[in-house]
RNA sequence: GGGCUCUUAGCUCAGCUGGAUAGAGCACCUCCCUUCUAAGGAGGCGGUCGAAGGUUCGAAUCCUUCAGGGCUCACCA
């Protein structure tokens, strides 16, 4: 039982024994620093159920806790907080339960309700760029979180592998490409399909031009330029089945997939499965026509179908275009029955940019008006840009920033620093290059999932991410501070801690360290790494300042050496269970 | 124009379902490596929480209006 778990039990009984009411909630919060205490009651909130003045109310609950609960040892009050100080007994014995616990904080989730996180749902003509990476880095952060809340936990993405996109890097392949392929260039797979992609828009544009010479408008010569109709006809191929045209795609899919799972690999993200538009447009297209008998959706003259969700204060959507074909969110209706066939769960989470709220809130209806009692807990986890200083991202002004590019760079940059600092020494370099790319990683993974997902993120490849201050690297230091203790000490983590005197600097870190698994829920319940990150912040801040002012192997018996070695390891376990969370690794030094 | 969303220190961000004098980091200024890793610590400077009303014992937090930014309202995905 938590601390505020049993105070709260213990309040209840003083207000009903004192006052015989019964308090809706109690508020605790954190006791400033200015005051004595470690915990505060704010009584105020209490002056709806028991009448009175605020003070004595206080002072009549802080006298019977005092009385009757061996953890609290004092009270004081001010204004209309109770201030209680928690005894040492408490956290000590907090200490020894759990200080070798490696699973300390997560709830078992064996038995535990499913739920799938969808994240990254990349397009296959471009390689994947910085706003892949934030999704990445959220998608992952957010189940590995439900999965440590108690959740079990199904990893997936969408691939759009179909449409005329991809027709177009296949066209200018089959026409530019002398039969490149990634070995013979060197390039990686994405890239090279991604350079096609442009090829085709550079040739397209050449055309375009062309026919405006002629006298063409530009409407008109967007639309006949002999590319473009090739690359119509191609989709027209493939979804016919035409079998050197699907062999090609595979061909060149696979080519992208290759490359995304390089990329993918250094980011450390993972799939439990992965869904493809080309196998569940299909579905989403008999969904549509089942829903148009039972009367979900309607049928216009020209033969498209449509939803009215204008009585939801929505518009009129498109579900099927008049020639039959899907659109994007035909295929979303497939993919999510799919899904729901496939896996027992109790929810879905889309990790998907804000700019499309709109689309899931669509979605997310039409799956309701369809009759899926599953449709009630569908989530968008919706997160908003990545804007560099020159603003938006575009590929056409090159100001793409790439992903690989991106991790690269933080690479070197962890090299450059860790070499100026010389601490690796003794290290193969096999060994330092593991360290410069996990705490290069680190610095981008922590710099990006510490912003709360819902807003922008502003990105300044050359100052924003920093190695100092709130920061991963800070941290990953700091772990590797703990280490270098835990090599000298060699003390045994398990052996028992008597009666000590703490320090201040202690109990606070004690105290931090109890409110993991509350932090945990708290994360998974509002799908945001950011909160264990800033927590991850507050603990190794907190465990600094005990560093650099309690002395370790200095301290004044051989017991509080021992204890001060195993509150160090307690503490660098939950730094690297909480970085664990967050898809970021710690090193043993650097 | 309709809908959604954001605005907190010069910059980047915390601030839980309303609670004490709004907190960090960067930058700038002082100190601290003969002691466990200075990618660190101790301190200073810096804020009419976009604006105005309202609800409340109490508002950065809730409501309304306004201003500014972003996204979105495609037979694109």
């Amino acid at each position: 039982m938590s601390l505020q778990q049993l105070l709260t039990t213990k309040l209840q009984e003083a207000a009903q024994a004192l006052f015989q009411a019964e308090l809706p909630t109690v508020e605790f919060q954190a006791t400033r620093k200015e005051f004595e205490g470690d915990v505060t009651v704010v009584v105020f909130s209490m002056l709806r159920v028991i009448k009175g003045n605020p003070v004595q109310i206080g002072e009549q609950l802080g006298q019977f806790l005092v009385d009757n609960v061996e953890e609290i040892t004092a009270y004081n009050v001010v204004k209309g907080f109770l201030n209680l100080v928690v005894g040492d007994a408490y956290y000590l014995n907090f200490f020894s339960e759990n200080k070798t616990n490696t699973t300390f904080g997560f709830v078992d989730n064996t038995d535990g309700e499913g739920v799938m996180v969808e994240y990254s749902s990349p397009n296959t003509n471009k390689p994947l760029h910085l706003g892949h990476v934030r999704n990445n880095l959220l998608g992952y952060a957010v189940a590995e979180i439900l999965a440590a809340s108690g959740k079990k936990v199904y990893k997936t993405q969408i691939i759009n592998d179909r449409g005329i996109h991809i027709c177009k890097s296949m066209l200018a392949w089959d026409k530019f490409g002398n039969e490149e392929t990634p070995e013979s260039t060197g390039l990686k797979g994405d890239k090279l399909v991604g350079n096609y992609y442009v090829k085709f828009d550079q040739e397209y544009k050449k055309e375009i031009e062309a026919l405006k010479a002629s006298g063409k408008t530009e409407e008109e010569a967007k639309k006949e330029a002999p590319l473009l109709l090739e690359a119509q006809q191609m989709l027209l191929d493939w979804e016919a089945g035409k079998p050197e045209v699907v062999a090609l795609w595979e061909k060149m899919n696979q080519w992208v997939y290759d490359g995304f799972g390089v990329t993918y690999d250094k980011l450390g993200v993972s799939f439990e499965k992965n869904y493809y538009e080309s196998d569940t447009y299909k579905l989403g297209k008999d969904i549509v026509e089942e829903g148009l008998s039972k009367g979900v959706f309607y049928k216009r003259e020209d033969g498209s179908v449509w939803i009215d969700l204008t009585d939801e204060g929505l518009d009129e959507k498109l579900v099927l275009r008049s020639n039959g074909t899907s659109v994007y969110i035909t295929q979303d209706i497939g993919t999510a029955i799919q899904r729901a066939k496939d896996f027992t769960v109790n929810g879905m989470v889309y990790t998907v940019g804000n700019e499309q709220d709109y689309h899931f809130k669509v979605l997310f209806l039409i799956l309701k008006k369809l009759g899926y009692a599953w449709a009630e807990d569908l989530f968008h986890l919706s997160y908003g840009m990545v804007d560099l200083p020159s603003g938006k991202m575009k590929s056409r002004e090159g100001t793409v920033v790439d992903a690989d590019d991106l991790i690269d760079e933080m690479q070197q940059t962890a090299e450059t620093i860790s070499q100026e600092l010389g601490k690796l020494e003794g290290y193969t370099e096999e060994e330092k290059k593991e360290v410069y790319n996990t705490v290069g990683l680190g610095a981008l993974k922590y710099f990006i999932l510490k912003v709360d997902p819902k807003k922008r993120i502003l990105f300044d490849p050359k100052a924003s991410v920093d190695f100092q201050g709130n920061t991963g690297p800070f941290i990953q230091y700091t772990y590797a501070r703990i280490q270098a203790i835990l090599r000298k000490a060699e003390h045994d983590q398990g052996v028992a801690i008597g009666n000590i005197a703490l320090e201040n600097k202690e109990k606070e870190l004690l105290k931090i360290v109890e409110m993991y698994p509350e932090i945990i829920q708290q994360a998974a319940k509002q799908y945001s790494p950011a909160i264990i990150a800033n927590y991850t912040y507050d603990l190794v801040k907190a465990y600094n300042s005990f560093f650099q002012n309690v002395s370790i192997f200095g301290a004044d018996s051989e017991e509080l050496t021992l204890f001060r070695v195993q509150l160090s390891n307690f503490v660098g376990n939950v730094i690297k269970s909480a970085f664990g969370l967050l898809g970021i690794n710690v090193p043993g030094r650097m």
